[in-house]
DNA sequence: GTGACTTTGCAACCGGGTTGCATTTTTTTG
DNA sequence: CAAAAAAATGCAACCCGGTTGCAAAGTCAC
């Protein structure tokens, strides 16, 4: 697998690669845990939050991250999968460990379909499971 | 099944049957989705937020409501069915409604079991579906 | 270079959730 | 029943993530 530039990854999804969305991207990228607005914004000695902010709605929007409300309160964003599509049956089961509070995609692990009720339309589905994570149960 | 009394229903969960709290359970009960702080608070002429609060509070720890992250940004409270023990293997799904904004319980629905990865360990699931519901798809 | 458009940064606001504390109500105890 | 202790309530204020308005800086096309 060869390594992309971030620009390029960028303009796959028809954003304009500017320095501020490289240095996003590539903390994204370096994450290997789903990241809020307020962690994202401690990683930068001094950035703007609503820069921040703007710029995870604008990947969001062009599909180069999903959102994920794991139920700690915070939004949280992680990078999508080169298949990821963010459409229902492309979903995939979140993690949340209530110990180290980070939050895990859990790529391979798709949502189980459900049937729901008559004259139930479904639209999408967030399926977030707590527990305790691989490396926290160590100790 | 014979009618319970507010009373009795507070004091088999060990709460205090105040006055507030026989009328909150009284507006949970009546409510057939689950209901935030900020709509409970609108449901009363005059009442406390912090007081509401406080006794959604006892209402969950006691058992007697649980609450939802239905990805709306509000927590979302609802009764706990009689047989309902919060506990993983009873968790229901819940459905949000993206017209009308109403959150249900799908307490036929149980949350399909996830076979987590080698070291994760497993507390709770939230499983919440999001479309348009029986009642918003007529129109 | 000039003008249109985009991105960024700052300040301020919004709203749900939460806490501290004084007051009222209920329960305990003598 | 009265006094003391405990619990519940009401008010104010705060916290914090999210969001918007607006002006300044940067980018692009011509």
């Amino acid at each position: 697998m060869e390594k992309e530039k971030p620009e390029d990854k960028l303009q796959k999804k028809h954003i304009k690669p500017t320095a501020m969305r490289e240095l996003v991207l590539k903390v994204l990228t370096e994450q290997k845990t789903a990241i809020s607005l307020p962690e994202l914004e401690s990683r930068f000695e001094r950035a703007d939050k609503t820069t921040l902010y703007r710029t995870l709605k604008t990947f969001e929007k062009n599909k180069l991250i999903h959102s994920i409300d794991d139920g700690s309160g915070m939004v949280r964003y992680a990078l999508c999968s080169d298949s990821c599509v963010c459409d229902p049956e492309d979903l995939h089961v979140h993690f949340y460990c209530v110990k180290c509070k980070k939050t895990y995609c859990l790529n391979d692990i798709p949502v189980p379909t459900i049937n729901l009720p008559a004259g139930f339309a479904l639209e999408n589905v967030n399926m977030v499971v707590k527990g305790i994570c691989a490396n926290c149960s160590k100790f």
